[in-house]
DNA sequence: ATCCTACGTTAGACAGAGTTCAGGTCAAGA
DNA sequence: TCTTGACCTGAACTCTGTCTAACGTAGGAT
């Protein structure tokens, strides 16, 4: 994720103290974080940054393919940095926590022509809802 | 849909004008309305019925398991009430659409035990995602 | 190094979806 | 018919997210 300040600049983008700190929060891997936590954790190492701009590098970062949205709930979105490898996801249904996985299969090909209705099909999310070992 | 209604009462659902309203606007084969598109439909048999209680029944109906929540987007929330049959969904990225589908496939089966990092998988929800005939 | 300016940021108002609450209403059993 | 607890209502409220107008600044031009 670091190289991600270099491959956005190499983009064009003009880069700033709160668009690098919004960078470097969602470093790591299995980071799943709503868009509130993000700020609150921008605002630790950024106590002006607004609730805008990280709504709005979020969804720039979403754009240009580096981070991907993920709707577990009815609630609030998350963002996913681990965009480089396509995966699916798996939900606590008690707690909310989020890992990535890496089911078999391509759920895209299970799809048949005649189930398709006209639709142009481009794109297939796969949730997997269960208990996790501490809420189960 | 219209053994619903016995079917609650069976389970010791009082029974009233507002609750019977709402299942007869939900009574259909691909039917996939918001919240407010429930309210509106319900509102014209039965003018004076409070969002409130469409919210209320709605979540009654999904915790009873005889209606579906489909989490489309990051827009409002939509009310499947074809429960009976395990199916997915084909959404319309552009207007919102959604159709029932029923994919070849177990996706469950996909999902090796050491990618289940100890969690008790239950469930599995598809989305795939395009453009509907008319939005292409 | 400094200046310019288009792009970025901010605070706060706004909007859509859904929830809560106090008080009035009514389904259904006695 | 009476009673009562479950149900309904409308309004205020919360939560997410978007928009706007004024201000700030990164980075190329000079």
């Amino acid at each position: 994720m670091s190289d991600l300040v270099e491959r956005l600049r190499g983009r064009g983008w003009r880069m700033t103290s709160q668009r690098r700190v919004v960078a470097e929060v969602l470093n790591g891997d299995h980071v799943h974080l709503t868009a509130d936590e993000v700020h609150a954790r921008a605002a630790r190492l950024l106590p002006e940054i607004s609730r805008a701009t990280v709504y709005n590098t979020l969804g720039e970062l979403v754009s240009l393919g580096e981070v991907i949205e993920v709707a577990t709930d009815g609630r609030a979105k998350r963002y996913d940095p681990n965009a480089h490898r396509p995966h699916q996801h798996l939900v606590c249904s008690a707690c909310g926590t989020v890992r990535d996985v890496h089911p078999a299969g391509d759920p895209l090909a299970d799809l048949p022509p005649e189930e398709r209705f006209g639709f142009t099909v481009s794109a297939v999310e796969v949730t997997y809802r269960g208990l996790c070992p501490s809420c189960a």
